[in-house]
Parts: C-alpha cells; sequence; structure tokens
DNA sequence: CTGAAAGCGCTTACAG
DNA sequence: CTGAAAGCGCTTACAG
C-alpha cells in the first residue's frame, strides 16, 4: 500500500517526487536494470520485457533524472551558447539572434538543453570558465566577433569541446585546434564588389569592420582584392573602421564623405552599419542607389528593417548553426576538431 | 600516492576527474560533512574548520557537482526562459532580446544557469513541459505575447514555479494564480495620447496589437480613453490592427490611410510596427511628423534603427527582467504568486 | 537475456 | 561542533 504525506502539509509548491525507474520496473515486472537498458538503446533485451518496460513508462509518466544520470555517466547532457562579446553590443546585432535560435532548435533534436552565458567582464569570464570547466556542460558553442579570444583558448586547454562561430585569427598554433565554422567572408566581399563593379561605379570605398575579427580582416582583403585586379583605386582614403554598430557605421560613412566626397558605393562590413551608413548618406543629401550604390553584408533582419532595403551578402545562418551543433556533438563524442567554411549568397534588393 | 591513468590512454577530450568534496575533505583533514556544512552556509562549523575547508577548497580548485547536490536536494538550481511564440516572429522582436539578457544576467548573479528554450509548435510545446514537469529546471519565465497560453496553465496546473512577462488575459480564476511583470500598458498608451494631443492633432488614428494579447487591449484602451477625454474622434474607423511585425504595422497603416485620409497622427502600439507604419507613411508621401506624428511603443532597439528616430513610450525591461527573476526566485523559495506593474515613460525623439 | 550489487558525489539527520 | 552513515536515482560491469 503507497502511503504519502503521512501527515506532513504539502507546501503550495511542493510537488509530488515524480516516478523513478524503480517505478517503472515494479510495474513492468521486471529490474531497475533491464529498464535502463531500454532507456539506453535497448541492447540485450527481450522483446516481451521490452514492450512491458514501455508500456510501464507511459504508465507511470516517467521521465529520467537527467541528475542521476549525469552523475554517474559524467556528461551532462547539456551545452552552454557562450557570448564573450561586451553586453551592450551582443544582443543590437540581430545575428546572434538567429545564430542563437538555431543552435536552440539544432540541439532541441538531440533533446541537448542549452545553457546562455554571457561574460562581457573579466569577471564573468571568470566565472563562466569555472563553470564550464567544471564540468557542468559537456561542451560549448562559442560567439564573440573578436578573436585571440582568451576564454577560447582556456576552455581548449582544459579540454573542453568547444566550437567557435567564424575563423579565429588569434595566436597561430594556440586557437589551431579551435574548431569553428564560418561563412566565407573573403568570397562574400568579393562577391558584393564584383556587383557594385558591374553596375558600373568606379569610387567604391568601404566600411570595414574592426581589424581583430575575421570579418573585418577578410571582407576587407575581398574588396581590396576585386578593385585591384579590376585597376580599380584601392587605398587607403577609401577605407573607414566601424564596430558594427549602427551608429559605427554612420560615423565611418561622415568620415569617408568628407575624405571622398566624389564616391559612388559604399560596401559596408555588416548590415547594421550600413543602416547607419544610410542615414549618413541621407543626412548628406546622397540619394541611394543613384548617387551612392550601398551593399551590405549579413542579410539579417537589419537589411529589410527600413527603407531602402539592403541588398547584401547573406551569411547562410541557419546551416551555420546547425553545422556548430553537428561539429560540437562530433567533438563532445571523440571526434577531431575540424572546421567548416560556408558559401555566400548575394541578395539584390534596393540599395545597390 | 596518487595514481592516474593506471595504463588507459586518455583520448583527446577525455578530461581529469575534477576534484570532489572527498578530496577537500583529506587536504582540509575533515570530514566530507564538515566540507559540506561549509559549502552550505558555514553554520556549526568552527571557524578554525572553516578556514581549513576553504584553503582545501582554493588549493584543490574544487567546484560542487551539480549533479550529486540536485540528485539529493530535489532542485536543479537552474530555470527555464521560456518563449511560446511562434518562431518566426520571436527574434524579430528586440523586445525579447532585452528581456533575455537581462533575465540571464540577474539570474547570473545567483549563480543560476538560464535554459533557453523554445515551443512554438505544439510537438515542441509537449517536449517542453515533458521536460520542464519532470523536475529539470525549478522554474519557468514564460514569455508569450499572446495570453490563454495552454502551456502557463498546464505548468501552474502541476505545481511548477512560473512567471509570465506581461499581464494574462485567459480564461480568468485559471490563470488568477499566474504571478507576472508587466509594465502599465494602458497607462502608457495614455501618456502618449495626451502628447499627441499637446501637439494640436485631432485625427489620431492607431494601429492596435492583436486583442488576444494584453498590450493589443490595453493600449487600445488608452488610446480610446484620452481622444474620448478629449472630445475627439474614437471610432472604429480610427483602429486597424498588426500583428506586432514590421510588415504588419505597414499593411495595418496603409489600411488607415486608405479609410482616414486626413489622420494627423498615428499611435502604433509597438516600436517595430511603427517601422513598418513610417514606411507606409512614406511610400504615401506623407511627412513625419509634420503631416503625420507618430508614436510608438516599447523604445526598442528598433526605435533608433532608422530615421526618423520614434517617439515613443519606454517599457522598463531592465527592471522587468529583473523583477521577473526577483519573483521567480521567491515563487521557488515557497512564497505566493504575485503580480507587478511597473511604470513606463514618454521618451521624445523626432516622429512627433 | 536478466538480476543483484556497486558506486557516481553530494546532503542531512543522527549520534556523540 | 564533528564524523559515520544512509540514501538521492541512475548506469554498468559482473554473474548467471
Amino acid at each position: 500500500m503507497e502511503e504519502s504525506g503521512e501527515g506532513h502539509r504539502m507546501s503550495s509548491t511542493e510537488r509530488r517526487r515524480p516516478p523513478t525507474i524503480h517505478d517503472v520496473a515494479r510495474v513492468a515486472g521486471v529490474s531497475r536494470g533491464t529498464v535502463s537498458r531500454v532507456l539506453n538503446g535497448g541492447h540485450n533485451v527481450s522483446p516481451g520485457a521490452a514492450e512491458a518496460v514501455r508500456a510501464a513508462i507511459r504508465k507511470t509518466g516517467y521521465v529520467v533524472n537527467r541528475h542521476a544520470r549525469s552523475l554517474i555517466t559524467g556528461r551532462s547532457d547539456s551545452v552552454a551558447f557562450l557570448l564573450t562579446e561586451p553586453q551592450e553590443k551582443l544582443f543590437e546585432d540581430p545575428n546572434f539572434n538567429v545564430l542563437l535560435r538555431g543552435c536552440t532548435q539544432a540541439l532541441a533534436a538531440h533533446d541537448v538543453p542549452l545553457l546562455l552565458m554571457i561574460a562581457g567582464t573579466p569577471a564573468e569570464r571568470r566565472r563562466v570558465t569555472r563553470y564550464v570547466t567544471a564540468g557542468h556542460v559537456d561542451g560549448v558553442l562559442l560567439v564573440s566577433s573578436h578573436t585571440g579570444d582568451p576564454v577560447a583558448e582556456q576552455l581548449v586547454e582544459a579540454g573542453i569541446p568547444v566550437v567557435a562561430c567564424g575563423k579565429p585569427i588569434g595566436r597561430k598554433g594556440r586557437t589551431a585546434r579551435l574548431a569553428h565554422v564560418a561563412a566565407d567572408d573573403r568570397d562574400g566581399a568579393r562577391e558584393m564588389v564584383r556587383h557594385l563593379v558591374s553596375l558600373g561605379r568606379r569610387r567604391i570605398a568601404t566600411v570595414a569592420g574592426p581589424m581583430d575579427t575575421p570579418g573585418g580582416v577578410d571582407r576587407l582583403a575581398g574588396w581590396r582584392e576585386v578593385l585591384v585586379e579590376a585597376g580599380l583605386p584601392a587605398g587607403e582614403e577609401l577605407v573607414a573602421h566601424g564596430d558594427y554598430s549602427r551608429d559605427g557605421g554612420e560615423r565611418a560613412t561622415a568620415e569617408l564623405l568628407e575624405r571622398v566626397p566624389d564616391l559612388d558605393a559604399l560596401f559596408v562590413a555588416s548590415d547594421l552599419m550600413a543602416r547607419g551608413a544610410l542615414a549618413a548618406l541621407e543626412r548628406a543629401g546622397r540619394r541611394v542607389p543613384r548617387d551612392v550604390a550601398v551593399g551590405g553584408f549579413d542579410d539579417s533582419p537589419a537589411a529589410v528593417s527600413g527603407l531602402p532595403e539592403l541588398t547584401t551578402i547573406r551569411q547562410p545562418w541557419d546551416r551555420i548553426s546547425s553545422e556548430m551543433v553537428r561539429v560540437l556533438m562530433g567533438l563532445i563524442g571523440g571526434e577531431e576538431p575540424s572546421a567548416v567554411i560556408l558559401p555566400t549568397e548575394l541578395v539584390r534588393r534596393e540599395s545597390a
């Protein structure tokens, strides 16, 4: 006979203990070991026993206690999505959201929960590093546009499976073993600049990202490459830098406009900065695309969040997130780190 | 003498077992029980023993194994941030990001990890409900703009601590015990419409949200209230509905422009919809704010993501997220559900 | 194919 | 104030 409560009041938030593997075993008429075997792949279990166990699971509403499982397996069956950007910028960039959503859903398909961790300050970084290296998660999806990230190195050195979003350009060798997934920045930039050239533009300036980010370095390299190839000017006066924020793009564009008043096209290394560029151009009285053609990068929600809609380079975020999860699950399973570079695509809209 | 490895190769991803409470006890020269007491508040421990334990923790780099702790305490020391919106819209709305970041950080201060869960489809909802009711998290921060959410009811009925963002307007009684935190939608709408009236506007239309959301209902009520009070028209022809998306705002505005060509102001129930409204107005050749003054709601990043910058009503997201976490931690600790309504603030920019 | 048993790392009455 | 011991719910060799 089941006894419950035994005279002690249940407070409003106290829940009944959920059924355990023991309850399932009793209902199914087998041992706990057999239930566990059914739960873990069903090897070495007779069809009859397996069916009895499955029926008992349905009947009891049993759900495995992950803490108990983790305690013995040593795995947590969860992963962290770690952002090491300064906090303010993090969520201003729509790319983070797309990536976060994609990773959450790709992991859900594996029944693996995602822990969101933010480590913008040194103190937060210490907290997170401690948490992760203590084994509370099986692996880390790392997102930071700036490379040479000390967190990445620490985690990799501690033997934690880590997959970065974007190509690491830190001190060579140390990050060589850092698995990563990225879009082909250089080739994407080339495609956009070729497009601007094909439009007949000849004074093509660029708002580049910071040079400690792969998007900053590689998209600038792609811009230069195509211009040099085409025999068009590609000097330093045609380059200004932004920090991937809208305001940064606006400032950099104002700077370019002052330095190169006759520019007829602008390749901006991110859509969000491009929105700022559009604002600067409007304030300066330039019509887009008539006076100045503007090409962005990312195909983020920012590309269509205002007028004119941006012609841009699409980063395949869905694939980036699913590949990040795939590579991370592989690492956790013992595979070697790998790098995945995904192709981009030109998306033509109104601005160029 | 420590033995490790004992002849079996460590694969590249295998980590050394982290130190346990047993290691700390040995180094400190006390029992495991004493170490545990120091870890859990330090009651009934002599100062000398406590200091020895703390030193041993530093020396060994010990971090508690949360799985073992949870197994015995029955708490997971983690909470879920659950989104039950259809997936596409989720991350288009900048408010979600601000809220997510705020909650993550408020929880981090309690050393409580946040699990991000998305349940847009019925299948996902079942998965998540099962996971949560199995006790894998201690509580849920629930975000969905649509109310009468079946997930909320199920969780509350299962005795799970839940705090919703936004006032629930589901079937009365059933959601009465649902703790929630919200901005004062009605009062915020009133303030904005009063502002538009003070600008001398007399034909003030509105793009309202869906009527199954509190923001849809209450902001519309605030709009109507002030107009009636001021003796201005507030009929149905002045109301169009959007779904909180940019495109929805654009469509609704085009509809209004057709129906009420002489409108001179527009109160839009969200900044994102207001950006769409601005696009519709521009396409129709209306100047903002000269021809039509536009007031938004939220003060989300969308408010300043284009020109003109939006005059809007600020929702205190930082406080909303910190209050949600505070109320949830209270619920988990056994407190009764409570509702927190936070004041809003008019932010004047260019559009009105 | 199956059960009995050990043990993962921790917390918490229970004695002292 | 402190230690020895039980036990949280599970997985996994180990016998049979």
